[in-house]
DNA sequence: TGACTATATGCATATATATGCATACGATGA
DNA sequence: TCATCGTATGCATATATATGCATATAGTCA
């Protein structure tokens, strides 16, 4: 029979589980990227990932959904910006964790550095 | 024309979106968290999530092919343990981070802490 | 009002991922 | 060697998620 432990409930489980899944997306994490400099566009974030529109768009519904970026509109345009910096620590863990990953990985085969 | 930053390559955004996407499955978060406290073997595992043994052990699997965790073998059994701790730290931030979004929308709405 | 631009959405489809059942594999002990 | 136990895997299926195209919506300007 499962112990009781002190755990979290399965409700935070998955709104953890829905925010790391929402970093989980390629074209998710290129549009952060982007933004890390600053607000854009939906057209300038289409050209930069040289995407479509559509398709754009809607991830950044998703990653507005989920409260990562905002937007503001002006005029004609919408302006979408980082809204939880958060992010950018957990990719910089994510990629730390994972270079030495592959370092470990190398050095198992006795790859100089 | 998409401009010339200075952003991760496709490959390493890749790897990243695939790390999340790893962590992005509350069946594994719950591994993770009671693999917290220490090795267990993949039937402990079962037994505390109460999920069937097929399905815990090709999280298992995913978790170790991340790089996730580890394991050793004892006679019959293997024991799986966490290999990179960096994974409690994500877990934290993103926790964190959500619980300030859920108090935004609070306060957005008026509501006493 | 009508043409135009920027953005979002509906729908069909493709692709990835999770799940359950049956079963294979590997180690142990009688 | 045979039976048993713990774990992993093949296969079919379900579910989630991403994509592309067409189109709707909303703001702007003539």
């Amino acid at each position: 029979m499962a112990s009781e432990k002190n755990l979290l409930t399965n409700e935070t489980i998955e709104v953890v589980a829905r925010r790391f899944r929402l970093l989980g997306e390629p074209v998710r994490l290129r549009l952060l990227q982007v933004l890390e400099s600053g607000e854009h566009t939906v057209n300038e974030l289409v050209e930069e990932l040289q995407g479509n529109q559509p398709n754009v768009s809607r991830h950044l519904t998703a990653l507005f959904d989920g409260g990562l970026v905002k937007r503001r509109k002006d005029g004609i345009s919408i302006y979408y910006s980082v809204a939880d910096p958060v992010v950018f620590k957990l990719c910089e863990l994510v990629c730390q964790s994972a270079r030495a990953q592959v370092r470990a990985q190398l050095d198992a085969m006795d790859v100089p550095r």
